[in-house]
DNA sequence: TTGTATGCGTTATCAC
DNA sequence: GTGATAACGCATACAA
């Protein structure tokens, strides 16, 4: 009744180590080493078996299995508040080439803005035995990620840190990035800086970047504000934004718009396209912390951020601590907590280069 | 030496089912029962020491013990050409919105646009025993996804269909979208509309919509052609939409571009932009399917697609197959090949508005 | 160099 | 109602 077609046991269930053994005439032993590289004490005509065997039953090591032998299982767990911010999507980029080159496989987890979906998936990955996780998220507290930490489970936080919770943490340089931005709005002659974030909740990022936009302002003598913008219900910081600006042309001032990040930039934007029409670019700067896609073909002058190397920094910090762990007993990965703070680069376009002569 | 200060068994490893028996003084048995919901045949005196020594531990079970035992371990694969088109994070929110009320849990492959990662990424869901896979694929060949059928793997497609593989497959209904978008240029006044799509490959609905595109034209006898552009070397694409403007210009006639999804736009937007200034949208008309996020932000007419639906859609079909497996045998899953085309949504902006009188 | 036996955490089968 | 016990697929200590 089998057909044999394919290489592969027809429709049936996969094969496992002892099918393979039995193909190969030997015990499961010796697939075992064999898988695990132990080849040097294997004889060359048993390996050639093994290999054949494994070859004619497309035999694929059963990773669950493994993982409940061993202990680990080599997931990892990502959580990303939101995979719509395109700061998401590239830090996962770094996260999974790191993974892939460490033998790690991300079980990534997107909580999509829900804060309950954050608490959920944390607990899910807690079922799943990821060995360590990397956390973007929006509403999580210490508690919770208490549990991962206390039951020897790596935490690493990304852009932002939880009040209450020492773990290993990376992401932008942010005081040095809005220095960088706010100095250079200064330079090309805005007298009037407004800065623009959303609710700081427990987002510790933006709580950071909006004092380091007060410091700065403050440091050069330049006259700022800062208006929360709540994505959410956004009419109330749009029509503060557009008072502001009605009276800064009032008082010949030239102002400009800094976006904490890019959804607060495109939100911004578009309010701004409707109120002044397609050629808004010339009545008002904006530029945000967050280079994305269509900033390039808005002409937005931008801080970007290196993305990217967050992502490879984490799953850095997390293998270090995997390793740690595994050396000595399960109580000495003791290890300080460490920070990595990478710097923003100014992308400069169009939308902050000086359009007109101050005064006119 | 053991610190009990929080609830579960300080730095150790997690309790397991024989732990919390022992703390329910009771057997393993009675904890399973409890786990999977045969509430009704246990005391419950029985059932509140359980629910208090789960609570106490902060007990979870293991799925990977359990899905080692049961043979499913709810874990379903979706493997993602590229993140960065965000086509791919809406699927994806419909994806996981559809999972996690199934119960299911979606293990994310992010292929980064790699052929090879996609194979890669395949093998690996494969020792991870996914029960089935949704693959959004850029060169994902028949054999390999034979694998997965041959083992009794349900394969969903998403948005493009694999030669000489017959699978369940969900996209945007191309010829109808196309069509629709192909009438609005066409019922604008345009008289001459260039389709630009990327190289086929192996993507069929590239060449769905091209051909789409062509019927439609022809049917409406207007002038059409096509022009492909590579994004990895976008010249002389660029340089061919150049030449076609021009010429066009020269015969007085208005010329639309439509681009095949949005990533196309977004780079031929870029090259008008840098060649006629910032108003560029004044001399060229774009549209494209998918509608991003900067459409709005640039006015640009777009045909939107049901992303979330075609996730959720998809995970359905799986859904389906899985639970048609357990009903019948393992190889009674025979189920004709379901194909779920939806339909597209035209979103009009200023961008093919007519401008100019017709010869003007 | 190779094979046997045991256990990882869970569920399922069977007794009680 | 409840509880031993045997698998699930694999890795490993140990024996041969």
């Amino acid at each position: 009744m089998q057909e044999e077609q394919h290489p592969m046991t027809s429709a049936a269930r996969r094969a496992t180590i002892t099918d393979v053994a039995r193909a190969a005439g030997t015990g499961k032993t010796s697939i075992s080493r064999y898988l695990n590289g132990e080849t040097s004490v294997l004889s060359p005509e048993l390996r050639e078996r093994i290999e054949a065997a494994i070859a004619k039953l497309d035999y694929r090591p059963n990773q669950m299995a493994r993982g409940l032998k061993r202990g680990r299982n080599r997931l990892v767990g990502m959580l990303l508040a939101d995979l719509t911010n395109p700061y998401s999507v590239e830090v996962l980029q770094g996260v999974e080439a790191a993974c892939h080159a460490l033998g790690l496989m991300p079980l990534i987890c997107h909580a999509a803005n829900e804060v309950d979906m954050e608490r959920r998936y944390l607990q899910l990955l807690t079922t799943y035995r990821v060995e360590g996780v990397i956390v973007n998220a929006l509403g999580v507290k210490e508690e919770l990620l208490q549990t991962f930490s206390l039951g020897g489970i790596p935490v690493v936080l990304v852009d932002r840190s939880v009040e209450g919770f020492v773990t290993d943490m990376v992401g932008l340089d942010n005081p040095k990035a809005v220095a960088l931005a706010t100095r250079h709005l200064v330079d090309e002659g805005f007298d009037d800086v407004v800065f623009i974030v959303q609710p700081f909740k427990r987002v510790s990022s933006r709580r950071a970047r909006e004092a380091a936009f007060r410091d700065t302002i403050g440091a050069l003598g330049a006259t700022g504000s800062t208006i929360v913008l709540d994505l959410a219900d956004a009419a109330p910081a749009l029509a503060a934004i557009d008072a502001h600006l009605r009276d800064a042309g009032a008082n010949l001032q030239r102002v400009a718009l800094f976006a904490a990040n890019a959804p607060v930039a495109l939100r911004v934007a578009l309010h701004l396209k409707e109120r002044y029409g397609v050629d808004w670019q010339q009545r008002v700067a904006l530029m945000s912390i967050d280079d994305s896609e269509w900033a390039e073909l808005a002409g937005m002058t931008t801080v970007r951020q290196p993305t990217y190397d967050i992502g490879r920094r984490a799953v850095e910090f997390l293998h270090e601590r995997l390793e740690r762990g595994l050396e000595r007993g399960p109580e000495g990965a003791r290890m300080p907590a460490r920070e990595c703070l990478l710097p923003g680069e100014l992308v400069v376009r169009s939308s902050t280069r000086r359009k007109l002569s101050p005064g006119t």
